[in-house]
Formats: C-alpha cells, structure tokens, sequence
DNA sequence: GCATGATCATGC
DNA sequence: GCATGATCATGC
C-alpha cells in the first residue's frame, strides 16, 4: 500500500490522523484501501476484542499489530493506542474503557527501574484515537471524535507523572514480594494493573512464589483517562477542587491528603470546628463531611484528585467501644439483569476490583462529640475475593430460584451480605419471575470493615 | 448486642 | 427523581 504518510515523522503521522476526525473506518478506507473493504467484511465477525484497533494498525496505517516491546512507529518511538469513548444518557462524552498497554513481565519487571522501564520506553509517547463507540452500530461505522499526541513527561503534569511513578512502583513492589497473584486494580491511583487474558482461567509464573498469577498489563484507568478526555474536549470542571494546586504539599494524593489532616489527628469535632470557624444553631446531620470540606478548604463536595484515581471518601463513625455498627453499601442490582451476568464481568466485582476508599474514621465520644481517629486509604483485598464471589454468586442463584426475599445476610459470610436499599418498602424493582422486590444491593460487612480499619 | 429491614438527607 | 451515603427502628 502507497504510504498516506511519512514514518520517519511525527508531524507527517499526526497529520494523517487528523484526516480522519469524525469519519468511520468505512469513510478512510473506501478511500484509501478501496479493494481491501470486502476483505475486511469476511474477516469481520470472526476478531474478537481489540477488532477495531486492529483493522487500524493494519488497514489504515498498512502495518500489522504486533506485540513489539518497541513502539508501533518505532522510528519515532511513537505507539499507537485506538480507544472508545462512550455517550452518557446526559449527552456527555465519556472514556469507556482503560487504556490498556503491553503486559506486564512479572519475571523480567522486577530488575527495572521506573526511568528505564518497559513501559515507559514504549509508551511515553502516544498516538491516541479516541472512536466514539454505539452499541448497535457495525465496527466499521464508529466515528474518530479526539486525535491527540500524548508526550507522558511532559503533557501531564508533574504531580500526575509522580503518581504514576509511584503506582508503577507500588505494582512492582508487590510482584517483588512474590504476591503478583494478589495483584489488584485498585491498589493504585493512576496507572493500575488491569487483568488481560483471553479467559479468566489463564495464569502465569511470577517470581518469589509458586503459586501462578493472572496475567496482567499496565493501564491508565478509566477515571484519570476520562480527565484526560475531558481536557481534550474543553469540557474539564475548572470548579473542582484540586490537592496540588498548593505546591507547598506533597504532590503525591495520599501524602497530601495525609499532611492535610496530620494537625487535626486527635482533635474533636467541637475543637476543630472552634479553630475552623464553624458554627451551628443546629448541627446538620452531614456535619462530619462538611468538617472535612473545610479542612480540605472547599466547599465542594469533589475533589479532582479522588475522581482521577476513582477514590470514594467514606466517613466512619465508630461507636465509643469502638465497634463498627454501619455497613457498606454498593449501588443497587437489577433483579432480571444480574442473572444473566458472569461474576468477572459484575458490577459488583468491577467495584470490588477498581475502587479504592478513603475511611476517615471518627470516633463517638460519650458527650456525644467525635474524635478524628484517623485516615485509611483501603482497596478490597484480593484475598478476599472468593468470599464476595460466594455472596454474588449465591445471589444470582437464588432469584433465579425464585427466591429474591431470601438473598445472603450477614451471618451467611464474612465479608459480603445482601440487604434493602430503598426510599421505602414500596420502592421496588420487578423480578424475572413476575412479582416485585424492594431494591437491594451488596454491603460489605460492618465487622469486616472494622478488622480491615486496624490492619 | 446484633441482624435485619427500613428510611432519612443530600446532591446531582 | 433518583442514587448514594448515612442512620434509625425493631425484635430477638
């Protein structure tokens, strides 16, 4: 195929990419490729994920996908990433999916640094092709919507690039430990470890312990690409609060967070709320959250940091014993759709696998104040994993027996249970089997949360 | 004291 | 209007 562009230069590609803006597959290629167009209808169908960008490398850029350690456009070291935003019913753009890179060598990564990674050297510098992806369309019919070049060192910013850092060392560190199996998503902020494999029973050696591990390969994840996305929209939140816009903190967000909150340790309610000045004629029932917005000095209820790396901020008030009495809830479960779901692909275990919390956790004192105990940045660990599975998979199994009044409770598991959470008994969803059921939906364990807060 | 069901409060 | 975080009420 006649080159549409110069591989030896950046601009040249870039400029080529630009062409296809708001065009499908079908646009550039009855174009470019006339005769291949039919091909690529035989082949279709029988690709399975990863179609889409694969029909670009070959097609459009008339080279084969590969799995190099070197970059797509190796003569410029520039790597090619086709990746889908979605529509949110509001008519906002959003990232999809992660961007997903090449996976991790649990075996070779453990002798790398983070300046002379593998990853970095392939992927500092991106091509990206943001598609927008419809559910009922044909591959070839999705249109291009962002074509950016993303230098990693230099186009994020600095704060954002140390947290990177940091995560790639956090996942190191723990492949080091021999505990690659134990491996989650969630234990970092920016860049995570996304599993990737063509079915969930694939595992691989990993250093310092036998037991194998699920492949896995470095990602942005969908929150902090979707920041990403925004920019390149013009649609960022210039209202949301950011941590590092105060340069005299620590640019990484648990550090900050932590300086933040370090003079307040120990504090009650009452003092802090003296010294702060904040004053009730009655104490609003959100007066915990709204103590921490002052502390954080916002009054908004986001930070951008905590959205970025998909951070929920939880308080917890723990009784004077210092017992746990509250569980933890996740968002509600459609009765008719969770039967027809697979536990790797469940929202629950997507949550489970991706979130991390932030506990601020405060303690009831007898006069009825609250001491600010302390701060816990926790992520469900992957140790655990089986328990929740139990619990979901026990809950699919018995709606589909008919038996949505009778879903796992707290004494059936340790970690997960099943209860309501509704505006009332007559908020309800129907079930698959013809009658009603107040909405419900997963809680971890308020004992469990309790043991995870002094680990 | 705990399990379980139910509902309130708030913000988007 | 609804999802989500937070909390209450009841009965064993």
């Amino acid at each position: 195929m006649a080159s549409n562009y110069d591989d030896s230069s950046i601009t040249s590609i870039l400029k080529y990419a630009q062409t296809f803006k708001d065009k499908t597959l079908r646009d550039i290629m009855s174009h470019e490729v006339a005769e291949t167009v039919s091909d690529i209808n035989l082949e279709y169908g029988t690709r399975r994920k990863g179609n889409f960008g694969n029909l670009v490398e070959e097609y459009v850029f008339g080279y084969s996908p590969n799995n190099d350690s070197q970059a797509d456009f190796h003569k410029v070291g520039l790597e090619l990433k086709t990746t889908p935003l979605k529509k949110l019913k509001s008519g906002k753009l959003v990232s999809k999916e992660r961007l997903v890179f090449s996976m991790i060598d649990y075996m070779n990564i453990i002798n790398e640094t983070w300046e002379e990674s593998s990853f970095l050297t392939k992927n500092k510098l991106l091509l990206l092709l943001f598609y927008l992806y419809e559910k009922n369309l044909d591959t070839l019919d999705y249109k291009f919507k962002i074509i950016q070049i993303l230098d990693l060192l230099s186009d994020v910013s600095d704060a954002d690039i140390l947290q990177i850092k940091k995560d790639w060392e956090t996942i190191v560190n723990k492949i080091k430990k021999g505990d690659a199996h134990l491996l989650s998503e969630a234990d970092t902020l920016y860049l995570g470890a996304a599993t990737k494999a063509s079915n969930s029973s694939v595992r691989r050696q990993q250093p310092n312990n036998d037991e194998l591990a699920k492949p896995r390969a470095f990602s942005l994840k969908q929150t902090y690409l979707n920041s990403i996305v925004q920019t390149y929209l013009g649609k960022e939140d210039k209202t949301l609060f950011s941590l590092t816009d105060d340069k005299s903190l620590p640019p990484t967000i648990e550090e900050n967070i932590q300086s933040r909150f370090r003079p307040y340790l120990g504090k009650t309610n009452i003092e802090m709320e003296h010294e702060l000045g904040i004053t009730y004629k009655k104490r609003p029932k959100s007066h915990r959250r709204l103590l921490l917005n002052k502390i954080f000095g916002t009054n908004s209820n986001k930070i951008k940091e905590l959205e970025k790396a998909n951070i929920t901020m939880r308080v917890i008030a723990l009784e004077p014993s210092g017992r746990l009495t509250e569980s933890i809830s996740f968002p509600i479960f459609k009765y008719c759709e969770i039967v027809d779901e697979h536990w790797e692909e469940s929202n629950f275990y997507e949550q489970l696998t991706t979130k991390r919390f932030l506990f601020i956790v405060f303690k009831k004192n007898k006069d009825g104040s609250d001491t600010l105990e302390k701060l816990k940045f926790w992520n469900f660990p992957m140790q655990d994993i089986d328990n929740a599975k139990w619990v979901w998979e026990e809950t699919v199994k018995r709606i589909k027996d008919k038996k949505a009044n009778e879903l796992p409770g707290i004494k059936e598991n340790q970690v997960a249970h099943v209860r309501p959470h509704a505006r009332n008994k007559d908020d309800v969803l129907p079930t698959c089997y013809g009658t009603y059921e107040v909405k419900k939906c997963f809680w971890l364990n308020a004992k469990y949360i309790e043991k995870q807060l002094d680990k």
